[in-house]
Parts: C-alpha cells; sequence; structure tokens
DNA sequence: CTTCCAGTTTAGAATCATTATAAGTTGCCA
DNA sequence: TGGCAACTTATAATGATTCTAAACTGGAAG
C-alpha cells in the first residue's frame, strides 16, 4: 500500500509517537512499496542510507524498529538465523525460509490449513501462529557420483 | 528413552564420530531421559556442569550440539529469542512458546492438523516445518483499573 | 511567538552469544 | 607402539544488539 507523509503523521500520533523526521523517513522505506517486505536492521539500514540525505543512526533504526513492532507495525519472524528479521505484513500469513540464500517467502494465509489446533496452557492464549516452511536444495541428499 | 554408554558408543561411531568421554558425557545428559528436552547451550553447559567432574569447556559444548544436530540427534528450533534453542526431540511435532518466561511446550504432531500446504519453489523442497503456537497471558490487554 | 521539558536522537561503549584460532591431547588404525 | 587426524580447550575475535549519557526537538502552555 502506497500511503502519504499525512498518514504516517496521523498513525504515528495515534500510537503516542511524536512523527519525528527519521520516522517518517523510515516509514516511507519500510511502507511506501506494494510488495510486502522482509528485513534485517542491518538490511533496512542500508535501504534508508540510499533513500535519506541526511544519515540516521544505527542506534535510531533500532528504537524505531522496537516502537513499530510494539505498535503492530511490524512483526518479528523466528527464523534459524543468528540476526532478526522483521516483516511489514502484520496480517495473517506464512513463510518458506531457505537458511543458505536467507530467501524469505511469503505463503497466504489461505494456502496453508491448520484444521487442528491444541488449546493453550491455562491462564495463557494464542497471541501469534507462525509457520515456517524450511527449504533446502533438490539435490541436497543427492547420491554423491564415484568419481 | 533410557540409554546405556554402549548405545551412545554405537551411535557415536555409526555417525563417524569418536566417542570421546566428552561426548558420551553430553550424550548422557541430552539422551539418558525419559522426557524431551529443549534446551540453549548455556542452559546445557549448566547441567553438565553439574553433572560431570571435570568440567567440559564451553567451546566443546558448542562444537558437540552442531555435531550433533549435523547428524541428526537434535533439532535447531526457531524462536523469538537472542539464543539459539535446540530440541532432543527430532520427531516431527510443535511448540508452544511463551517468551516472557522462555517456556518451551511440545504440543504432538497429531494435535495440530495442516490439512493443506504449498507447493515449494522451483528446485527446492521443504525440509521441515515448524509450527510455533506463542503465547501471552491471559490479561495481557487487560484495561488497567483507575487507582 | 517564546519557553520548556519529556520524548527522541545520537555516537560510542558495553554486553552477550557464538565462532575462530592455534596449541595441546587422544582415539584408533597400521 | 607410533603416528596422525580428530578432538578438546583457553582465549581472542566477531557481530548483532542494547545501553549510556549528552545533545536535540516537537508541541503544549503561556
Amino acid at each position: 500500500m502506497i500511503n502519504g507523509i499525512k498518514q504516517y503523521l496521523d498513525r504515528l500520533r495515534s500510537s503516542g509517537l511524536r512523527p519525528t523526521k527519521q520516522r517518517l523517513a523510515i516509514c516511507k522505506v519500510l511502507f511506501d512499496r506494494k510488495e510486502t517486505f522482509h528485513f534485517t536492521i542491518e538490511n533496512l539500514k542500508k535501504k534508508i542510507d540510499k533513500s535519506v540525505k541526511n544519515k540516521i543512526s544505527l542506534a535510531t533504526v533500532y528504537n524505531t524498529v522496537h516502537a513499530f513492532k510494539k505498535n503492530g507495525y511490524l512483526r518479528e519472524l523466528s527464523l534459524q538465523s543468528n540476526k532478526t528479521f522483521f516483516d511489514t505484513n502484520s496480517s495473517i500469513h506464512h513463510h518458506f525460509y531457505d537458511k543458505d540464500t536467507g530467501d524469505l517467502i511469503d505463503i497466504k494465509n489461505e494456502d496453508i490449513l491448520l484444521s487442528k489446533l491444541p488449546l493453550a496452557p491455562k491462564g495463557k492464549k494464542i497471541k501469534e501462529i507462525q509457520v515456517t516452511l524450511n527449504l533446502e536444495n533438490n539435490n541436497h541428499n543427492q547420491k554423491k557420483i564415484a568419481p
């Protein structure tokens, strides 16, 4: 979804976040696009540096991403990686993940059917369901050909 | 499943791993128990230190866990955490995870039904399916009571 | 329009899990 | 039994993330 500055401004204010120029610039990089954006902080930082004249400090990128996550603008993904991944698509959906290449591909909610779920333990409730289909190359366990 | 040293010895040898005393001690901590064991390296290190007289170095614990994972003795879990979690249950099953407390609870395979899955992208195949049900406390979004 | 201050940004230091290094040790085959 | 690749280990290095504390700023109040 493509948005104007005005919409980011309103959204930030309605979350109780001051619409600073850094936050607005980060909103633009994150949300001013048609496709879902999957990213690590490192990844995002590079994109920001390319699109903003006055650099935004790394600490601010961390602060902002966490603030956005807390307010539901972003989802944190659980992947087998030393880095944390985030997703601008906060609606329910799932992922293919190829650890070797780092590729992350959206799976639409309707392409996975969870037709049975257990009850949450007493006093808890399910906050989020994450289904990850970890990928490997087709030839991964191919028999070695004698030399 | 409770095993004797002999079984660990055979298993290690059949994986091409030398059965050193460190590896045998770690096998004992990991697999000589009735219930599935979920752990981080830190966590495992503490358990080892309690049960072994001559301490095993942290580097060896890392090396061993990775060797065991590569040989299918352990599964690495993807959770929203800065630490890596492992699971001695390498059969198909899923988890409840409470990020706040760090609690991990097994979900039997038959308690989750994935009745529809997408096809893997061309040239790839699905190596592993991970379903994580992230938990929060029931009162998490409870309205605050005026003081 | 100016003042003011909590919220924000920032550079750099600190932390912490994990990996690399390189020197010493050991299992095991010949 | 000798030899050597596999293994262990202490320690250093790495790299992502968080902390700190000083400077800056949005916006409400006057």
